[in-house]
DNA sequence: TTTCAAATGTTACTATATAACAGCACCATT
DNA sequence: AATGGTGCTGTTATATAGTAACATTTGAAA
């Protein structure tokens, strides 16, 4: 999906959940779509203080938990780092491929693997949150 | 397995593996086998500096660093910490289960459902490296 | 128009992690 | 014993990541 057909989505899922994408969101949107990969809060704060003049950490993060909590990117605990979602408009939970040679990312869907740990984390009592899996390996380029 | 009995499994693992579980490195892991689920650098470094009256941060990163490289110790990057390995001696991929209420850590064998992500990613072409699978929930105290 | 709640701005701070270099202990060779 | 290398530890400084708390603005509902 291209840039502008995304920013489109996300407006049409916001307004579904009954929230609001504001101008400050979507320049965030926006800022994180600019670029591949996995993206740092403080790179986008960077960029926001290109664009604005003057920009604070508070400002960057509090957007990008709203886009996280949107379902419109997903946060990357091992790398702090976010992503875009690639399955924007479909509840799920992602399978997320970092490739620890490119640093390419792959995001496919990770339900019926989930599923499974599930159950066998339940038959010990734990129950698995809600969360996308993160993986690293090697992507197709980079195996040779 | 109680502390003693840890502590001589990991004499013995970086034996074979011709490391050096030197006095320093011993002191950060009974450090840390003292607490129960996810302990975090800093913490550590805290009791370190409690027991040695100085230390700084890289003293205890590297210890905290070179006893994951031994598989004694696994790191929780969701939660900025680490946690005790249960199957010090086999090599294993572990499926890491962490409370988000209370910090327990509950890990059980990942293998099978490792294996079924990495055939849905192989059909990307991915190649998922050997690695734990981390993920957070309610343990079952915590359910309520 | 008033009023309230949500969003944003602002300041200050806490928490997490690493770079870079200095000194030391140990072992092997000479 | 002296030499020199290697790996471990000490030390200082800094980089990076994230949040608390309160002030101000804004926009829609009453
Ligand atoms: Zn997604
Ligand atoms: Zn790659
Ligand atoms: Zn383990
Ligand atoms: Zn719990």
């Amino acid at each position: 999906m291209d840039k502008a057909g995304f920013i489109a989505a996300a407006d049409r899922q916001c307004q579904q959940q009954g929230v609001k994408l504001t101008a400050l969101r979507r320049q965030v949107l926006e800022l994180v779509l600019a670029h591949e990969g996995v993206v740092k809060a403080y790179q986008v704060l960077a960029d926001l203080q290109r664009e604005r003049g003057i920009a604070a950490p508070p400002t960057v993060y509090r957007a990008l938990d709203f886009l996280v909590e949107a379902g419109l990117l997903h946060k990357v605990d091992a790398l702090n780092g976010y992503i875009v979602c690639s399955h924007v408009g479909c509840c799920h939970e992602g399978l997320i491929l970092v490739c620890t040679a490119c640093g390419s990312v792959n995001e496919l869907e990770a339900a019926p693997a989930l599923d499974t740990l599930r159950q066998q984390a339940a038959a010990q009592g734990f129950a698995i949150a809600q969360q996308n899996l993160l993986l690293t390996g090697l992507c197709q380029a980079c195996r040779v």
